[in-house]
Parts: structure tokens; C-alpha cells; sequence
DNA sequence: CTGATATGAATGAATG
DNA sequence: CATTCATTCATATCAG
């Protein structure tokens, strides 16, 4: 992952007063968040000693809200920044597993996470994350371009075999393992509970097929005929 | 959708014909669906102007049958599409921190420079499609955990809103804290397309961005309590 | 400046 | 319908 920052403080327009983008193209604004040193070490904290892995609302608000003081931060911001994390690190482990990871060292930092963006204090770089033999460097497979790393299903086989749309019935994978609970447990933070786990989420109310519209297999419906019919109406009209 | 400019298009594939793929080995036709704006116009009309929610069965085949002239796509998309993008609306009401209401207007500036041509794609856009006017910043949600943060901010538009209104099928606002009072209008109100067709004008059409998702169920704080109580332990201990 | 990479943001697809 | 996962798109930033 990042390769580090070298030169830290890249700007951080973190202020919350957005003073200068008033102005013309103020570009600052640039659409899109800069985390600052502080707020990813922060992100991470929690990542990591806490377990945080999908804050819900009031956990988004109360952590935007903490690293608001860092730096301008808006709840969506943490939600993807916990999102795109925990998704990457999840990448990153089954790239490892599916090519081989004897080359592609040319990433510095080998260090892991370790701090983007400079860091000035990391407080529990993790480093090392633990076991997973440390996805050296930007796994990155590129994207786009080729990544279909062959086997990379475990199963090993691969949805889009044949031509498209094969899908239907469960390709996904099954279950895959879980097994995250890497992290180094910080400081004396430990003996966090990992991660929620709602206690009565067994109760499930309708056991409504999933697959998309419970029946689509016909079935007209008359409920909606008037509203159905005014749409039919629409499209007709201005489908081109 | 894509508030992304429109340069790039690496496979958007989007033609029917799509069998440009096979050549090679790779999928790169990604199996996904990917919408071409034609039909993100089409659906979102159908969403705001037609009210159309969940659509059923009957619904889906029809709308999928008339975006196919557009491009390539199955009943399952559509279904999809408005599952996600409902789920997403809503979403995005919700939990929006109360930030600051002074940098409201954080963005706004096209991009400008960037080179990236265009940019119209302001994440915070309203909307437009038709004529409701956002409401700003009413009752909006009412959700369990706060509003008063500062409304509007970005994407809450909200279309049909007048409409409606009066007549309302069951809003009692009783205990449902989770008002979502948008609501797909019911069978008789179905709003025509009173929509001017026009051409493709100059838009781009994908305004609306949804913001980030977050579940926001939290429901009081019973489940995740215990993880959230460390991290609430974790973020005072060294917030500060 | 140009290419590559890191990562924020968006959204299709599922699952429960 | 809520939530989560996977992929992709876009851009900030650094290497050369």
C-alpha cells in the first residue's frame, strides 16, 4: 500500500473553515476527502484496536465527529474509509494466496500499513499485521487491465468461465473464512469484542426468496395496475 | 450515478451486441452490468416521476425490455437497480453528521483544473429531475438518531414530495421513527411523465450521488453496544 | 509532464 | 428491506 510519504503534510487543507475555496476554482475542495495524519492514525486505531470494521450511524457520527477536530471529515468519509479498508485488506490477502508471492517487491515500506501519509506518530503501526506474510507491496494486480489471476477463486472456479452471465444461482464463493482478527491489540486496549456481532439477529422475519422479486415467474400483478399502467404509459412516451 | 466524467468509459460495453469480448480470454466485460446513461435516465424517471419503488415482476420485465434497446440488460439489473438505489436514498438521509452547517457549500467548484475534463460531477448535486422542489430541510427523516443537523446538505432531495403529501396512505407518524416518508405513491397517484423529454441535453444526467451508505440501524443501542462502549472507551481515552 | 500507484467514492450484486 | 461484499471509477500524489 502506500508506499509512504515521504514528505509529509501534503497541504491537508484540513481546515474546517474552508476559508480559501470560497474563491474561484478554489480547488481545494477538490471533491474529495484528505485524510489527515491524525485521522487515519486515529481511523486505524480503531481499526485495528477495536475492532471497528462497519461502524453503524451513530458510530460513524461519533468518529467523524472526533476526527472533525483534525480535520474537515464528513460521516461519509468514514464510512468508506472503513469500507475501502477492510475490503482492501481482504484483496490483499486473497491476491497473496492466489499468485505466487515470490516477486513483486518493488514496493518500499514493506512495513505493511504503516502510516500513509507520513505519520507522524503512529501509535501502534501494525506494521506487520500479523501472519499473513505481509502482502509485500502494492499486491495490486492492476486493476482493469488484467487481474484474473487465474485460480483466484478458491474453488478455483471461475465465474465468468464460459461467457457472461452465468452467474444465477450462487456463484459466490461460500463462506469464505473469515479469519480477520489480525491486528495488533494496541496498547491496553485489548479484550475488545472483535466485532459486533448483533445478539438477536436470528430472528428473521419473512422468509421472502431472495432472489430478486420474490416471483418473477409471471405472476402478474393486478395491485399495481394503475400505476403499472401510467408507467407503461410513460416509457412509451418518452423512450425516445 | 456516476458523477464521473465521462471521459474514461474503459468497457461500458453497453450495447446489446456486447459480443466484442470474446476475443481475447479475459472477461473483461466484466460481467456486471454496467448502465448506460440512457437507461440510469430512464430509470430514474421511473423512479421519481413514476414513483416506481419495487417494482414487481410484471414491472421489471417490462422496464428491462425497454432498456434493452439501449444495451444489454436482465430483469435482474433492474431489479437491482432499484433496490440499491431506494436503499441508497434513504440511506443517505440518514445519519448525515451535523456538521457544521457553515461549510455547507463545501464543493461546488466544478473541478476546474484537474484536467480532467468536465467535471460536473458534484457528489453533492441535487438532483433536478423534476419538479418537486427538495425540500428543505423539513422533516426529512425524523430518524431515530438526529436531524436537526443542518438538512439539506447534500442529497437530500427528495422528489415527490408535495405531491403526495395529501394523500398519504399511512404515514401515521406514530412510533415509526424510521419515517421514511417518501414513499412510492401508491397506486392512484401515479404522476405522469409530465416530464419533458428533451433530448439528451447537455447533463450528464447521473446528478445524484449517493452518498455513503451506512446502516444506521442502530436502534437505540442494544446489539453492538458492547463493542461501541469500547470504542466510545477507546475514542475518550485518547481523543484529546 | 507522464505513468504508476494509493485510495476515496460509487454502485452492482448478493445475502439474511 | 437492511447490510455487506466486490469491483470499478476517479483522483491525489509521488516517481522518473
Amino acid at each position: 500500500m502506500e508506499p509512504h510519504h515521504p514528505h509529509q503534510l501534503p497541504q491537508q487543507q484540513n481546515d474546517q473553515d474552508a476559508s480559501v475555496k470560497g474563491t474561484f476554482l478554489c480547488r481545494q475542495t477538490s471533491t474529495r476527502w484528505t485524510p489527515t495524519t491524525e485521522q487515519i492514525r486515529i481511523l486505524k486505531e480503531l481499526y485495528y484496536n477495536n475492532g471497528v470494521r462497519s461502524p453503524n450511524a451513530d458510530q460513524i457520527q461519533k468518529i467523524s465527529a472526533r476526527l472533525r477536530q483534525y480535520g474537515k471529515i464528513e460521516g461519509k468519509n468514514v464510512f468508506y474509509w472503513f469500507q475501502n479498508y477492510k475490503a482492501r485488506e481482504r484483496q490483499k490477502k486473497r491476491f497473496i494466496n492466489c499468485e505466487d508471492p515470490s516477486h513483486k517487491f518493488h514496493n518500499i515500506t514493506s512495513g505493511g500499513i504503516s502510516a500513509s501519509t507520513s505519520s507522524s506518530s503512529n501509535m501502534f503501526t501494525v506494521q506487520h499485521m500479523g501472519n499473513y506474510g505481509a502482502y509485500g507491496g502494492s499486491v495490486t494486480t492492476t486493476d482493469k487491465t488484467f487481474r484474473e489471476c487465474a485460480g483466484g477463486f478458491d474453488g478455483g472456479i471461475d465465474p465468468y468461465t464460459s461467457t457472461y452471465m452465468i452467474f444465477d444461482k450462487k456463484k459466490s464463493m461460500e463462506k469464505r473464512v473469515k479469519a480477520e482478527e489480525e491486528e495488533a491489540p494496541g496498547p491496553g486496549i485489548e479484550t475488545l469484542p472483535l466485532f459486533p456481532m448483533h445478539g438477536e439477529d436470528n430472528l428473521k422475519l419473512n422468509p421472502n426468496t431472495n432472489y430478486y422479486s420474490s416471483n418473477w415467474y409471471g405472476r402478474s400483478n393486478d395491485a399495481n395496475a394503475t400505476s403499472w399502467t401510467s408507467l407503461e404509459l410513460s416509457l412509451n412516451s418518452y423512450t425516445k
